[in-house]
DNA sequence: ATCCTTCGATACAGTGCCGTATCGAAGGAT
DNA sequence: ATCCTTCGATACGGCACTGTATCGAAGGAT
């Protein structure tokens, strides 16, 4: 049941039916776009849906799935991508920025899957199924995403003013609203406000530790 | 045209649909709420509605203009009723708790109201219109309460680490994604782990100012 | 009490979308 | 090349909701 072997016409057909759902999620959230308008933006009729997905909200769930693996991938690499030489040989500004400039890069950190994802959760409130794969999936990122921050302060020496985890909160929520304002007020995406916002949140909260060590 | 005059009873029918509108956008989402469910849940079919308002669209502005005039009020007397004296004679802290606990007594800060306003915000990004009349909303709630941040900072003798306004969309972006988290992972209202988050990112992000001053 | 206006209920036609059942055509295996 | 399976297109019945047009009743003014 869950191993169905998928022959890769299928395969491909279910990706750009995934993908056309995506788009129209962004576009018009995920009510409002119809199973008619996804097929007809990945070029099928409902035809081809129905006989892939049992219904929209299994395509949601299977476009979480496929979106977490992205973004696991995508985290990875962002942090295999950083020399260690970086954590040790640079100031922490520097770090921060450089860290920065590698997860823009690669993860899909842009607008649509910002407005996507918002639109997901919304609608995985409504649907205990869907809220758990979700739930999961968000808990897998976010803890990778933690250990890493958490194994930076610790090669810099440095410290957070808070527990890292609720300084990952912020940082996402931080840079999930200031990407909805800038949405919102039609701001160019190229401006990126929250870079810079998102830099001096992280120059606030993390801190060289004091001379003296406190430790024990 | 705009200053239609309102019977009582018209009024009266106004607030209810929109009472019932505000339940359901935020229990099944705006655009899933249908113009007869809100109706029905207000007692009244959909004569009542066509009646009071063009369409789903204009309800929506017109309750996102009653609930800004609701807020900007909660807000003034929220901090009206902050007497002048905790702001000069308690600690940092003890400002920081005190000013928590009036705000979220005397604003509708309950979860019903986040999801409204997250779904509102998404609906508004694809209406021009309500996009309008919702960024103008949260600009006077939000530069109120950042002026009440500034100068509450002022007369404790107090600075914040990053600029005010930045502090107030952390603050507002922490405490929207702490509540839907909560409401996603079914943890009850009561928990309110977002306050203490909230309290711990103050304490970190707001600091008395060094013994020698900086000025010039 | 009566009249007139306001307001909400009812009835109707129209539309878009859903999910299924059926059919025809790719495309792989031999 | 042929067969057989897989997969997507087509066709159908049905439903929920929309917006309008009409009607009747509540309620204020005199």
């Amino acid at each position: 049941m869950t191993t169905t072997p998928v022959s890769t016409r299928r395969q491909q057909t279910r990706d750009r039916l995934l993908a056309a759902a995506a788009e129209l999620f962004a576009e018009r959230s995920v009510q409002a776009a119809s199973v008619e308008e996804i097929c007809e933006r990945a070029g099928f009729t409902r035809g081809a849906f129905y006989s892939n997905f049992e219904s929209k909200d299994e395509l949601c769930l299977a476009l979480l799935e496929a979106r977490g693996q992205q973004f696991l991938e995508g985290t990875r690499r962002a942090l295999a991508a950083i020399p260690d030489s970086v954590l040790t040989e640079h100031t922490l500004a520097e770090v921060i920025a450089k860290a920065l400039a590698v997860f823009d890069a690669s993860l899909a950190l842009d607008t649509r899957w910002m407005l996507v994802r918002n639109e997901l959760r919304l609608y995985a409130y409504r649907n205990p199924e869907l809220r758990e794969v979700l739930s999961a999936a968000e808990r897998k990122v976010f803890s990778l995403a933690v250990e890493a921050i958490a194994s930076a302060l610790q090669r810099q020496n440095a410290r957070s003013l808070i527990p890292v985890d609720q300084l990952m909160v912020i940082l996402d929520a931080y840079y999930e609203r200031s990407r909805m304002n800038d949405a919102l007020t039609g701001r160019p995406e190229v401006d990126a406000e929250w870079r810079s916002g998102i830099e001096r949140i992280l120059r606030a909260l993390v801190v060289l530790p004091e001379p003296e060590p406190t430790r024990d």
